[in-house]
DNA sequence: CGCCAGGCCTTAC
DNA sequence: GTAAGGCATGGC
């Protein structure tokens, strides 16, 4: 076992793992005392978060080896904390996005009075850069569901299909964690068996989604370099992917700041705050609310302000 | 029972 | 390019 401490209090903006892994960014990762998202636990909370990653699913450069890796966090005071069945810390900068300046990030955000409340209410939340395939899958997974059952889906498709690996849990006794699938092992599933998971209409746009990767065609990661709009319908050839898990793929996965997904959520608060934006299609509106909150950074404030109007 | 949930696909104009 | 209808499943 690794154990590490990143210092975070040194980071510009801050740092909240909690409101990080918990407001619907990233569906990879299970807090170690089971409670969900729907059940958060009180603000600066300490409790670990696991999860299991396997290398197929990330570059090269940010996990050694072959077999899938264990990896639990907390964050207390100033600190966060890891302990892992390998190195990891390059890997948690990445995926947690500790290298973003948040302050500068916020300054580059209009500050009305809603985008101010949001950002007030969760100091130091980062956006997450998880792994491609896995947050394709997630979020093909995520259309007219629930966020408590899209975190059902994505455990169970792991539990079926994914490596495992064992590693001591907190309390130090030994447990199984499974990683996501890589596409190959998820194209071995049928449409049935996803169907069991309880995916309904979309286990067969996750299969098909599946096989078009591992055929080695196509990769969600091959948007990394494109233009955003470009990148954004790129993305629209996998089966189950619209421009809306096209723009989540690209926001907390391949480091497009730039991209708002256009969810129910955020809808309402065009409606509600920024009628102005309200376009006739997906394309122009998404570019007026874009330009709204901060052009490059607009991703960062939709995020905020998607969390923010859950949870109020 | 009806309505909704981080929408997308197919078909018809 | 735009609009309408269908779609699995579970919670309320």
């Amino acid at each position: 076992m690794r154990t590490g401490t990143i210092p975070i209090d040194e980071l510009s903006g801050g740092f909240d793992l909690q409101s990080t892994l918990e407001s619907g960014q990233s569906y990879l990762w299970r807090r170690a005392d089971g409670h969900t998202y729907e059940a958060a636990a009180p603000h600066g909370g300490s409790a670990w978060y696991h999860t299991a990653v396997d290398p197929r699913n990330v570059d090269d450069a940010l996990l050694a080896g072959e077999d899938p890796v264990a990896v639990r966090v907390r964050q207390t005071d100033g600190r966060l904390e890891w302990a892992a069945s390998a190195e990891v810390e390059p890997l948690l900068w990445h995926l947690l996005r500790l290298d973003d300046d948040l302050a500068a990030i916020r300054a580059r955000s209009p500050e009305d009075g809603l985008i101010a409340d949001a950002y007030d209410a969760f100091r130091g939340m980062r956006i997450v850069a998880d792994p491609p395939f896995p947050t394709l899958v997630s979020f093909i997974c995520s259309a007219q569901m629930r966020v408590a059952r899209i975190f059902e889906m994505v455990t169970a498709q792991a539990r079926e299909f994914g490596r495992t690996v064992e590693f001591p849990g907190p309390d130090g006794t030994e447990r199984t964690y499974h990683a996501f699938p890589t596409p190959e092992r998820l194209a071995d599933a049928t449409e049935a068996d996803l169907r069991e998971l309880g995916l309904g209409y979309r286990a067969p746009y996750v299969r098909r989604t599946a096989e078009m990767v591992a055929d080695g065609e196509d990769h969600p990661a091959d948007a990394r370099g494109l233009p955003y709009e470009e990148a954004r319908e790129y993305l629209t050839r996998f089966v189950g992917v619209g421009e809306k898990v096209a723009d989540c793929v690209l926001l907390f996965s391949l480091g497009f700041l730039e991209a708002v997904p256009l969810d129910t959520w955020i809808h309402t608060a065009i409606e509600e705050y920024y009628p102005d934006c309200a376009r006739g299609n997906y394309a122009d509106t998404s570019r007026a609310i874009r330009e709204r909150f901060g052009g490059d950074v607009a991703g960062y404030v939709q995020t905020y302000v998607f969390f923010y109007l859950r949870t109020r």
